[in-house]
DNA sequence: CACCAGGCAGTGC
DNA sequence: GCACTGCATGGT
């Protein structure tokens, strides 16, 4: 029963990961974890707990929706170079790891998230799956032509039509998800944002979340604040060509730590 | 009552 | 280009 500090600092934190605001469909109860991931029929479902996180490394699907092939390690040490904040950051909650979503339910769950807390856009995502996905993930099919009466019952407010929107770009070929994972980062950004409802932040969380451009670097109202108080004058281009990856430990430590006085979820 | 939440579109300048 | 405002809804 020997577990070095280095294994330790290496493994997956499920408590650090999946409520850091990037995926919105998972639950916990009595240090079960019940993580649900992707659309319609292709709906899957894990139970998995800290102390035995077998169901993640023995599943392949798994483990690249929890990123087990990138080394975050070298990423930490590297970020932890550049500031004393940042560092702390990465020793906050190490176990922080990116996750590989499905790129059209991370696009589909950000413009859900637009002027949103956490908890209600998971509310507003499970009324939506249950409504439109059966359990999975709604399809793009079955948003193209939802009525906007059904989607503000389900409490998405103005953002209604950008949802259809969305769905209608992606179905019409305007929108390649698929591509969206190796063109020029900012094509792919502008590729987003012609869709009314899809603005800078939704789209750099569908790409950060959805198609693993960790170049993305989200600038949420946490972001702005640990820019203007840690990083003054600096823009993204400070954390490198991964700097998505340390914008979510930077995102995860501002809003749980109460450096900014935080809120509890 | 006001203000906020992983923002965005529209308007005015 | 930048600053400002309304927007649905539920929580504090």
């Amino acid at each position: 029963m020997v577990k070095n500090n280095q294994m330790t600092e290496r493994q997956l934190s499920l408590k650090d990961t999946l409520p850091s605001g990037q995926c919105f469909r998972f639950s916990e109860h009595d240090g079960v974890w019940t993580v649900k991931a992707g659309v319609g029929k292709n709906l899957r479902v894990l139970s998995v707990s800290q102390d035995d996180l077998s169901p993640i490394t023995d599943d392949p699907f798994w483990s690249d929706f929890f990123d087990l092939g990138t080394d975050y390690d070298s990423l930490k040490a590297e970020f932890s170079t550049i500031s004393p904040v940042m560092a702390k950051a990465c020793e906050y909650a190490p176990g922080i790891r990116i996750l590989n979503q499905d790129p059209w339910e991370a696009l589909c769950s950000f413009v859900v998230s637009q002027n949103n807390n956490i908890k209600r856009i998971m509310g507003i995502i499970d009324r939506m799956c249950g409504f439109y996905g059966g359990g999975g993930f709604p399809t793009v099919e079955s948003l193209v032509d939802a009525r906007e009466d059904d989607l503000r019952m389900l409490g998405l407010g103005f953002r209604a039509p950008y949802i259809v929107n969305t769905a209608r770009a992606v179905y019409d070929g305007s929108i390649d998800l698929d591509k969206l994972r190796n063109i020029d980062i900012d094509d792919a950004r502008a590729i987003l944002m012609k869709v009314k409802g899809i603005g800078p932040k939704v789209a750099d969380c569908a790409l950060l979340f959805g198609c693993h451009r960790l170049d993305c670097f989200p600038m949420d109202v946490w972001m702005k604040r640990v820019m203007a108080e840690w990083f003054p004058g600096h823009d993204k281009s400070i954390f490198g060509p991964n700097a998505g990856v340390a914008q979510q430990y930077l995102f995860h430590y501002a809003r749980t730590s109460g450096c900014f006085s935080a809120k509890e979820d």
